[in-house]
DNA sequence: GGCATATAGTTAGTTAAACAACTATTGAAA
DNA sequence: TTTCAATAGTTGTTTAACTAACTATATGCC
């Protein structure tokens, strides 16, 4: 009998990720109270960078779980913002890299922290190892329906 | 020292919630399987109505964990899909109460039974008690930021 | 080399979220 | 009773997600 363990009542948090959106609106005030005119999907996308840049944007489609489209435009709007810069590979010209500038290294450290402190919040008198195993379950879940 | 136990490269899945994500993609891609016309979002608003309708646009926001506008609009397509219904309250002319339609009433069960069998998908492998650990995690997450 | 197919990215259209500004109604205090 | 604040809902604007259809380039097979 494996998982049938759902009862009704319980479905709905899981499907609409309301702890997710509640960390995401948290995080996106603590942004705009800091003054910084970002958006948490842009964040998410420099957070990929930030560990290293000249990335395709199939590469970013991969790294956030974002489609074509949304990465098109999530990189156009960057670029607006002067956060990147689209250079064509020169080996495949299909391909743009895609380059933070030196405005948008700057917003590393700051965003992190602000990112960590959401954290804490949220996850203020929870106990370590419980942590651990909900980002596992969480990986699972991920893993079972990517 | 409490919860300082975030490393910088962990923070990235619990912001961007791309568990709940996952799972609301295959639950949408179950709905347009099965052809019913309706988005994730809509559907959880009618989840409330299930449990019982007449219920006013505010309270469906604080049930949803939407904002006004948000719902505004998402009664203004559930009802051009004839799904729901505004009924101006007697007693307070301010508020509507929605009522599903018999169109909607009939969604119910087939939805739910998709609702379960992504859930089912998403969480094999899972022990139940792990499970209900992740479930309380979230749940503390979503009461220390609301 | 030439053609079919796959891959990288863009564009268009619909739905939704967040925020601010707005209207209408209610309720309570002067 | 008039006025003023609070509440319920709507509208406008920007950003983003998803789907489908599209262009351009690369690759593999004959």
């Amino acid at each position: 009998m494996p998982n049938n363990q759902f009862k009704k009542g319980e479905l709905y948090s899981f499907i609409t990720g309301k702890a997710s959106t509640a960390i995401a609106r948290n995080l996106q005030k603590k942004f705009n109270a800091a003054g910084l005119k970002i958006t948490i999907e842009q964040w998410s996308v420099l957070y990929h960078l930030w560990k290293e840049d000249g990335k395709s944007q199939q590469e970013l489609c991969n790294a956030t779980f974002r489609d074509k489209p949304s990465i098109t435009r999530l990189v156009d709007n960057l670029e607006k913002l002067q956060l990147v810069k689209r250079v064509p590979s020169d080996n495949d010209r299909r391909i743009n890299l895609i380059y933070l500038t030196r405005q948008a290294q700057k917003l590393q450290e700051e965003t992190m922290e602000l990112a960590e402190a959401t954290l804490n919040e949220a996850l203020e008198g929870v106990p370590e190892d419980r942590i651990d195993i909900c980002k596992e379950v969480l990986q699972v879940v991920y893993d079972n329906l990517r």
